[in-house]
DNA sequence: GCCGGATTGTTAGCATGCTAATGTTGCTTG
DNA sequence: CAAGCAACATTAGCATGCTAACAATCCGGC
């Protein structure tokens, strides 16, 4: 049964989730795949593309893309760095960062509400879970530094 | 921490688990996002599109491109219902059909590979909560007749 | 000094997901 | 019977993800 199916599942909640969470962070023009790369920025302003596409672990090509958008709906801009001709560093608009305090608590209430449906060591054994899968077989993202 | 995040870290498992089945079908022809679609027409062949949008928890325009590619790929192909003038019923070729026996191994493997970095009754337990989380509070696809 | 390899950013092209809107067909209700 | 509603398939347009291929820049070794 295709129920069964790891894949499957985690598809779905990934659907799941993303939907829930890109709907309550629209009327704020932040899109869905914008929402990691400005956690990672709020956390630390100025990273390079290359950066943000191994932290997000998402493929240099899809990153620029959403660079693109984001610059044109005014969440970042782009500075080349000016000891290194290679590098492109993304620093927030002060829109983007004053943003931090409205939408951080909507998508904590997204998880809230969705785990709820579960106990809280269920919830917990979930996660960890999860992170056993993704960082005992994951090649990036553990050895990078933050 | 964005890791401790359940959006995160099921975004995250669901790309690594399509990309890792997508490689293994790819060279018979089949991509991931057919995959759903074939599972359930090789249970049942000639379903209509809303009904495999229903069942494979994708909106109806979606499968629409989803089933014109598999026709262009020639494992599919539509024939209006005799009875019922709106609706439009998938059948797989014989190449489609033939598939089955190839394919399904390659997905159980994924699955097991992938697994098997948790010891059995974790596995069960993330299915069980997975399995959890998407009925509890779904609102489709746990009422529909396979 | 310079040359080959590594890194970075980018373009092109594709697949897969969504919402909004439309046309056709079937069914129900008055 | 007709009017209106519901269901189905589709189109248009967008966002997000991927691989393959390229140009520019930097760096290490000769």
């Amino acid at each position: 049964m295709i129920e069964d199916s790891l894949g499957y599942l985690v598809n779905r909640m990934a659907r799941l989730m993303a939907h829930e969470l890109g709907e309550r962070i629209r009327p704020a023009g932040v899109a869905i795949g914008q929402w990691a790369v400005l956690l990672f920025l709020w956390a630390r302003d100025g990273m390079t593309q290359a950066e943000l596409s191994r932290v997000v672990a998402i493929e240099p090509p899809t990153m620029v893309r959403t660079i693109d958008r984001m610059a044109r709906d005014g969440l970042v801009t782009r500075a080349p760095d000016p000891e290194d001709g290679r590098l492109s560093r993304i620093y927030l608009t002060e829109r983007a960062r004053s943003l931090s305090d409205e939408l951080v608590p909507l998508a904590a209430a997204v998880n809230e509400e969705i785990l709820q449906r579960l106990t809280a060591s269920e919830a917990r054994a979930l996660r960890r879970l999860l992170t056993k899968l993704l960082t005992s077989g994951g090649s990036s993202s553990s050895n990078v530094p933050l």
